[in-house]
DNA sequence: CTGAAAGCGCTTACAG
DNA sequence: CTGAAAGCGCTTACAG
């Protein structure tokens, strides 16, 4: 049985040929398939299957209408052969390119490393891999990330740390136009894009009351400060929980901070605790922006011979490793990392969907340790 | 001056259409230009400026044929359209796409973190991006990730931890029939590769000598086994400076280890540092994996009351942040992350040169710090 | 169920 | 210096 056909050539082009049957296939001029070079595009692993490259795209897309055997000796040469379709062939021709855009506002905190682990496992089991990006806070850099992720056709946007103020509302307007799913990380400033954030003023909230039902009355504020990112939100708790319980926030809370701290780490903290015990009256008790802050301030309270919690309690936040490790271990608050970015997949996934929540407060977890005892009496 | 012409009309289909002068077109249809929809192509910047779509790519590409005036005037629209070549076309046909995949075994502990800041800015400067996969050591996936970072077209490979030995054959005779430089950093096993590790051996050694002029002469080494990654290579170092200082290595170290930790981390340094007190000849110094085996070791022996350094002294390893900020100031020795990495994109560009180095060693630093002191009498 | 056209956005090699 | 063809590897919509 001889019958006329086509099939793919060398180098992708089609040629016309003869075929003596339907799964062997014989090429003008070449000899015997040159099983040697790898196969790197449809069109070559049709011609190794001597199927058309159309049916080979087929099965790739899922489409129904395949012969079973047809997708299955197919999906069995790929695995074999290894063969991965040309990402940049499909993204141009419309496919999604299962790539996730991730750009990070700052890098290098231990939080960060843990946040980066957590998306790259998250959006893994969701089938797409994170480019990662970092701004550091540069808006022209920003931009520049933004504008590079939507000329790569992303299929989505997760940004950590959200956008700089100043461009918020070009970037918004840009991704709405390209209607690219994104959702904000802990956004420092508003934003009407989706995002989900940890409830930082619950969490002051519960360490306070915590505090409070301890006997402390008085508590120093370390870094969290109104004009830092995350120090206005925990302000909203602060405030939250003043009012609950008829606090004259001027009389209970003292702040320290510096104007440009160089970072919110250990040696922050020590400096801020150095300031505190130089201060007359002293609050019996400490909360600190985080973990890095509280145990460079421990470490320094330590070192002068203020017992902790003897005379100063201490609160923490972020449950790094750390905390668990320092001596006595720290009270601190947790993040919940792994529930904030499934719910970051989560958003962007549901984005389609009108009725779909827009903005997910994530509660954080308090972890009581053996750094707050009763207020000296 | 009505002269007859092409330009590319909607739809990046070429049409015949009349011009009236050399920069501005008139389409048939379309009485204005419709400056609305976003530039998503050179077809499309091209009409917007009145030029062909070819120009435009050879300004993109740096072709020296064009016009200044004319590149200028792409360049300065460029700009202030914010468009970017869509880099699926680009790569389709053949031009770098401008991404590196960067793959890490394992990813979470503070040091990785680092490298992944690193490894970035590092990147970045070299006008590359980076797409970050994890392989949790599981060869499977590591092959998956390295073929999807193949069939991505990336401009080159970074391998951090470098290859299981399941793959590495495999997957080094794929990268060097696609020639895709590829440099393992830190790597776990042997390859012909080009590399960039830590001279962790030199690193321990260092150590070693200083604690050999404080009086020590008995050491305990806290996770450091030849079994596990990182550990082989500090032996080379500790076997050099038995012979240098004519040490009989079973009288002079103790190994303490678990057969499968769960995590290098502060739990493991308590957990051996339960297991060391309870020995009846105590070494005097203990050298531990890294900072966090030290930290949680020193946290352990403080607990129990027995000083450090006074009755026993203790390197860590990595120069972590948390090592200045415990309670002695751990001494410990620096990895050189940002040299590390320097030099392992350095071996990428340089790859091409047959004279080039083709496996680096980084020297660490020793940082001392107050956790090691005279051996007790 | 399978074949083949059209075309995504780009670059290179060839004309003029 | 600039125009236009060919084609990278793929997918969709249309034929058969």
């Amino acid at each position: 049985m001889i019958q006329a056909g086509f099939a793919p050539g060398e180098g992708g082009r089609e040629t016309k040929t003869l075929a003596f049957s339907n799964t062997c296939w014989y090429f003008r001029g070449v000899p015997e398939k040159k099983s040697s070079a790898p196969i790197v595009s449809t069109s070559a692993l049709a011609r190794h299957l001597g199927l058309s490259r159309w049916t080979i795209s087929r099965v790739l897309n899922g489409h129904p209408e395949v012969k079973p055997e047809t997708t299955r000796r197919v999906l069995a040469a790929m695995k074999e052969l290894g063969f991965v379709p040309n990402p940049h062939g499909r993204a141009l021709r419309g496919a999604r390119t299962g790539i996730v855009g991730v750009c990070f506002q700052a890098i290098g905190s231990p939080i960060v490393a843990r946040k980066i682990a957590v998306l790259q496992r998250v959006l893994r089991k969701a089938g797409q891999r994170a480019l990662f990006e970092v701004t550091d806070g540069n808006p022209r850099l920003e931009l520049e990330v933004v504008r590079n992720f939507v000329a790569m056709k992303v299929d989505s946007l997760v940004l950590v740390g959200g956008l700089t103020q100043e461009n918020g509302p070009a970037i918004e307007a840009m991704l709405a136009q390209r209607s690219i799913p994104t959702v904000l990380v802990d956004p420092m400033n508003e934003s009407s894009l989706p995002s989900v954030a940890l409830n930082r003023g619950n969490g002051i909230a519960m360490a306070i009351r915590h505090l409070l039902d301890l006997g402390h009355r008085r508590f120093a504020l370390f870094g969290i400060d109104e004009r830092v990112a995350y120090g206005r939100n925990r302000w909203v708790g602060i405030r939250e929980v003043a009012e609950e319980r008829g606090l004259a926030i001027d009389e209970t809370f003292v702040t320290l901070s510096e104007e440009n701290p160089p970072a919110l780490d250990f040696g922050y903290g020590r400096r801020l605790a150095e300031r505190f015990v130089a201060f007359p009256e002293r609050p019996t008790a400490v909360l600190a922006l985080n973990d890095q802050v509280a145990v460079g301030a421990m470490a320094f309270l330590q070192e002068r011979g203020i017992p902790v919690p003897g005379e100063v309690s201490l609160v923490g936040f972020d449950n790094l490793d750390v905390a668990a490790h320092v001596n006595p271990r720290l009270t601190t608050i947790d993040q919940d990392v792994d529930l904030l970015m499934q719910h970051a997949v989560d958003l962007l996934e549901g984005q389609s969907d009108a009725d779909a929540p827009r903005h997910v407060l994530v509660e954080p977890i308090f972890v009581p340790g053996r750094t707050t005892g009763p207020a000296p009496a």
